[in-house]
DNA sequence: CTGAAAGCGCTTACAG
DNA sequence: CTGAAAGCGCTTACAG
């Protein structure tokens, strides 16, 4: 790595210019002869020219604003609080250069609310946002504004493949499952047979579970031991009493399932109607160590919950962007996050 | 969390002095009247001052300068290399404020190679110092060195605990045990023995590996469902030969042994004893993602690997350092990092 | 279109 | 023991 040393100053000496006009170009504030420019960029790139950037915070006033826009963390659903503070951290520590943090938040079942927030940030112009994609129709509108008004956006959580998007920082789903499914095998009979469940309100996010889905397939397909049945359904719903009917039939028809895999983070649900039914000794394992999970977990009733590294996914998030619009670094795109195994003795030190 | 505005400029005025003064006695450089400097601690205090640091690091010409000691990572053993690579990316964040890393190595077998380093390090006169203690009678004795130049130190893995130690950074192994009963007791049928394993060389490190021990047994008492024998035996050589004698007797003894646990990283000696003699049947969980182990883990004969984020141990002592020395804040003085459990998928991205 | 100067908050000689 | 001044590398008006 070369560490250049070369100043403004050094650059305005060999240019035959004041620093006012180094600045000037190097920062396309217009105003300068086309021929000084050039000259200026030239020797900039000649000397590999970084800016001080500990010069810049100290002495420049104007901030740079960057917008997040998540889920709101509600008493119920608490799943949007860890990135949140990643996010948090990463404005503490990006504080000291002038970077501010603005977040907004939209209700996660309301669309509306999603669209009346993308416009608080357009009015605000950031140099940067990040948001989780979850309305995929909405992010498309908002994406498009962005793109128009030159904004890059880091996605979070879950992506949209077709559109020029800044970065990415998340877990990747076939990779989860894949891991669950270790999980799942290694804790259930040989001959067991293991139910997926797919259960989300309106099938949200659908393609997302669905990725978990084939991973943990696939792993039975290379190595898996287990030789019992994989049985996949769909619940759409989080209506308690629907849920139990669907599971009564499956269970009914099915006396030999010994575990359960739910690839998402409603898995809470199916622990209440694993006691009630006093099939506690069914293995089961979901993902997302929030409120009512970890509850579940520490039960026993819950095996394992499989974590998404949340809080580390908002703090990359804001990081790319700074290193993107303030250091003009090139990041990679696509950052995917390993996942956590947590079970009820690991999750008491798991929020430390 | 009240941020402070007030500036060495600002002191000076209160004080009726020049902000030399103030910057003398803010640094303890003496040559300031007793009086003077106790009106401007005052000040300072009451206005809650801190330093700017990006002011300082533009400024200041001297680096300070941390000194890191550690076993030097080999090709047989890797394990050392993730809590440099925590200290490197630790160096480069804060360059910035001109503090440097000096790195030091050692021997992992070579008591006279670490006392040798000791004195390297002495002789630099470093601002603070991390190592983790691993020979415990040559750590006091650079310990109590350390002490008289006033040199604050961190533990990194392991600590000492009669000492005055400015902080550690590592995992509780009382903990780790439980984690890693909580897997085995999942993955292991009912009333299937637990042969647990203290596989040492010369038992150095006995007593973190007896906790991990402990922990393991504890978790049985509480609210293990296995209601197998716990047998718990030590092998205090890694000489393969006689490791193989040890199992073999143990093992003929007592049939009903369905899992083993070895409290320490050279599990990957018992994966090798298992394969030769067609016992990948029995649950295997040990610790440390090391080269060798991920092998096995890889090919299914270690089932979990229980992870103690040796890259956050380096960052974050590096860190500590930083906020006592260079910030002067009061920093927690033992933090225990959670653990991970590994399995064979979730290790594909595990060091991402 | 361009340059000279002041300032960000701190540190560092230097003069007294 | 204390103060005045220059400087770190950049940005920001302001004057021309």
């Amino acid at each position: 790595m070369v560490k250049s040393k070369i100043r403004i100053k050094d650059i305005a000496e060999q240019a035959g210019v004041s620093v006012g006009t180094v600045d000037r170009v190097l920062h396309n504030r217009g105003e300068v002869a086309e021929e000084t420019k050039k000259k200026i960029l030239d020797i900039a790139k000649a000397n590999n020219y970084h800016p001080n950037l500990i010069a810049r915070a100290l002495t420049s006033k104007k901030q740079c604003i960057f917008a997040t826009l998540m889920p709101s963390p509600t008493e119920e659903d608490i799943f949007w609080k860890r990135p949140l503070s990643g996010i948090s951290d990463a404005a503490t520590e990006l504080e000291q250069f002038q970077v501010k943090i603005e977040k907004f938040f939209f209700d996660h079942y309301n669309e509306q609310d999603f669209i009346q927030q993308t416009k608080e940030i357009l009015k605000l112009r950031p140099a940067g946002v990040v948001f989780p994609p979850i309305f995929k129709q909405e992010s498309l509108d908002f994406i498009q504004k962005l793109e128009k008004q030159n904004i890059p956006y880091v996605f979070l959580e879950s992506k949209i493949k077709d559109c020029n998007y800044l970065a990415y920082v998340g877990s990747d789903g076939y990779h989860s499952g894949r891991v669950a499914a270790n999980v799942v095998d290694f804790s259930t009979p040989k001959n067991g047979d293991i139910l997926i469940i797919n259960l989300a309100k309106n099938l949200e996010n659908i393609h997302h579970l669905n990725k978990r889905t084939q991973g943990f397939l696939s792993y039975f397909m290379d190595h898996g031991r287990n030789t019992g049945l994989k049985i996949n359904i769909e619940i759409p719903t989080s209506n308690t009493a629907l849920i139990k009917e669907k599971l009564n039939a499956v269970l009914s028809k099915n006396q030999n399932i010994k575990a359960i895999y739910i690839t998402g983070s409603k898995v809470h649900k199916i622990a209440e109607y694993l006691i009630h039914n006093n099939l506690d000794e069914i293995t089961l394992v979901g993902f997302d160590p929030i409120e009512q999970n970890i509850k579940y977990l520490k039960q026993g009733t819950i095996n394992y919950l499989i974590g998404q590294h949340p809080y580390q996914q908002g703090f990359k998030a804001i990081k790319k962007l700074f290193d993107h619009v303030m250091l003009h670094n090139t990041i990679s795109r696509d950052e995917i996050l390993p996942v956590d195994i947590i079970n009820r003795e690991s999750i008491k030190l798991y929020f430390l």
